[in-house]
Parts: C-alpha cells; sequence; structure tokens
DNA sequence: CTGTATATTCTGTTATATCTGAAATGTCGG
DNA sequence: CCGACATTTCAGATATAACAGAATATACAG
C-alpha cells in the first residue's frame, strides 16, 4: 500500500512522538497507520507499508493489543489476522491513561508507602524527608481521585467541559483567579496559599 | 552521603520511572536525590552518592534545569554549584506538564493541521482518514484548553478540587452519569454519545 | 499425513542512548 | 599572570533497546 503525503506525515510525527512517550517507534508508528486506515490491514501488509521486517511487525501488534488500544479481526474467506484501531480518540485516551496509571503510579504509590513507613521506623527518621515523600503521596493520591473524576464523565460531557474555556474557576468552590501565573522566585515553601 | 534505606528505595524507583517517561535513568535520580535532601547538594557530593561519573552528573543536572524543576545556589564561602529542587510538587507538576505541551503536544497540534491542509489538498484525499486526522486534532485541542484552565489555578483550589470525589458530576453542566463504565465491544462509531 | 499459509519466537546484529575518564574551559584569589 | 579548584565538553566504551532473518510453531485444506 502506498502512503499519501498526509499519511506518511502523521505516521513519521507519531511514532517520533512516541519514542519521547517511552514508546517503541515502529509500536507508535503500526498503531498511527492502523488508526487512519478504513478498513482492517493484514500484517504483512503493515509490514510492506511502513518497511519493516514481518517479525517486528508481529512483536509489535501484539503490544498494542496488550495496551488494548489495537484489536484483531477476520474477514471471511481469508484466514490471515487483519487488525484494527480504537476508533474513539478520547476512549483510546481513556484506556492509555487507566494503562498508565496501572503500570506506573500506582506502583509509586506502593513505594511511596512503603518509604514513609520505612522512615518512620527508622531512628526517627529525617523529619525533612519524610515531610517531602508524604507531600508526593498526598499530591499523587489527589492526581488518581482527579482521574477518576474525568474517567467516570462520558465523552461527550468531557469535551464539553473542555469546550467551556475560563470558566472553569466559577464551578470549582473557592477557586480564586490566579491569573498571572506570576511565581515569586522567592518562595520556598510550597504550602504557601491556602 | 550515606542514603538511608527509605532513601534508597525512592530514588532508585523514580529512576525506573523516569525511564518510561522518556527521562534519563540518572536524571530521574538526581531529581529525586535533590527532591528528599533537605539542603543544596555540590555535584561533587550527588555524584558520590549516587556513584556516577561527575561529569554525567553535571549533564543531568544540566538537563534538570532546563526543565526548570532545578536551580542552583550558592554558599557563603564555597565556590561550588550547590543544586536543589522545587519543594513543591505541584508547582512541579505545572512546570512539567507545561514543558510536555510546549515540545509534545504543540508540536502534534501543528503536524496534525498541516496533514489535514494537505489531505485537502490532494485529490479531494481519503475522506476517512481526514475525519480521522480531525478527530484527533479536536481531541489535543480540547486537551489543551482543559491543560489552560488546571493551570489557571492555584495550587489550593486544584488540591480542594481533587478531593471533591465524585461531585464533578454534578459540577459540571450537562455531565450525566458514566457510571458503569461498561464499553460494549461492539460499537466502532465513537460519536455514539452526545 | 502432507503441504502450504500464517504467526510467533529466537538469535545474532545494528542502532541508539548512556556513561566514563580525560582534556579543555572557565573562575577566582592572590 | 599563575595556580587551585570547579565545571563542561568530548571521544570512545558500554549498556540497552530495536530490529531482521531464520527457525519454529500453529492452523488448516486436501
Amino acid at each position: 500500500m502506498k502512503l499519501s503525503p498526509a499519511q506518511q506525515k502523521f505516521i513519521l510525527h507519531w511514532g517520533e512522538m512516541g519514542t519521547r512517550w517511552g514508546v517503541n517507534r515502529t509500536v507508535a508508528q503500526i498503531h498511527a497507520l492502523l488508526y487512519l486506515s478504513p478498513d482492517p490491514l493484514p500484517a504483512e501488509e503493515i509490514a510492506a507499508t511502513l518497511g519493516v521486517a514481518r517479525s517486528n511487525v508481529s512483536t509489535s501488534l501484539r503490544e498494542l493489543e496488550g495496551w488494548g488500544i489495537v484489536r484483531v479481526t477476520h474477514q471471511l474467506g481469508d484466514r490471515r489476522d487483519h487488525f484494527v484501531s480504537l476508533p474513539d480518540v478520547w476512549e483510546m485516551f481513556r484506556i492509555i491513561a487507566q494503562e498508565r496509571k496501572r503500570r506506573e503510579v500506582d506502583p509509586t504509590v506502593a513505594v511511596l508507602r512503603e518509604c514513609v513507613q520505612l522512615a518512620r521506623e527508622t531512628a526517627a527518621g529525617d523529619k525533612h524527608m519524610r515531610e517531602r515523600l508524604l507531600a508526593m503521596l498526598e499530591f499523587l493520591e489527589s492526581m488518581c481521585s482527579l482521574y477518576e473524576e474525568v474517567r467516570s464523565l462520558p465523552t461527550g460531557s468531557l469535551r464539553r467541559f473542555a469546550k467551556l474555556r475560563g470558566q472553569m474557576r466559577r464551578i470549582i468552590p473557592g477557586a480564586l483567579s490566579r491569573d498571572a501565573d506570576a511565581r515569586p522566585a522567592t518562595r520556598t515553601n510550597g504550602e504557601a496559599e491556602n
């Protein structure tokens, strides 16, 4: 299959961005290709289109399936697996966010708890350190609960919400404006507000 | 400087997580060390503590400074640079989010615009592809504006907001519950809601 | 059972990222 | 300007990740 200039550009860029997010370039490119493709593609064709080894495609597809953003389908009279990407970006985002949380944030929270515990046991520990650990822990837990909020919204609401520019301050209880975003370089205590 | 068990655990884990986010392991470790440290550390000591080459520390610190989450300070009577981490996790998060947006999302939005343009010019292009590109573009733009909203909130509000579990649906206009999070596998059109 | 088409796993190679140690550069007191 | 200390740069070494191609496994038709 020959790629149009627009397809090429998108696929290459997506691959590039993938690497910055800890995703293998080929994996990201395959995903981009499938996302743009109007119908399911067999592995063979993916390999030919992107110019990578068939085996490489196989591994990459398995990873994408692992993330849950690509799945296999079948065509009548064709023994080969055909692959499709999730069609909806919002849904895709939800899945990726959930996976990353599970793989990266949750373990970190667990480790932080252990560290706090350790710091408590160990000879009264460094007070400063314990505070920092707790601050990080509180932050991550807040983000998790914020994540749960957003996750529970249907796509439509989320989309509408995002369009609601500049209204958040009025909606969120007690949110005074931050406005100028001026961060005085001298502030050393993050708890200054509140 | 000798590390306590809790420090070790946190620093090692942070380094590990760093790699998953496209951040160099040493860079992340140094950041973790500085975050926990009660006072500024000279590069020499960082190198000794983590057991890496002095030159490596130098490069890593420059990167952290580039991100704006570590800065250099000086002690009276000491010619060496001493380094400190931003103390506030929330502030840190803001800065990192902003940087990543600038480096990764903004360029992607630009590329998507070009792709859409290309697809329009090129022989009426693939209709399906153009739709997908537009959906992705709309998504990213929504996320950007959502990001602007959150960024403009002071830490206190953000934190309070995050604690406000399960209330979001009532606050957001028109957000009907999504609840069960049941995703029928048969839905192929992401726009089904709304 | 055999042959063919497809998919996966394995192994060695290649590419990329990271790290080190040495050399170069910068800084500052005297 | 000199000399010590501190930092940065750079070339080569090392580790890690990605990849191609061969080998293997699986499914299936006849």
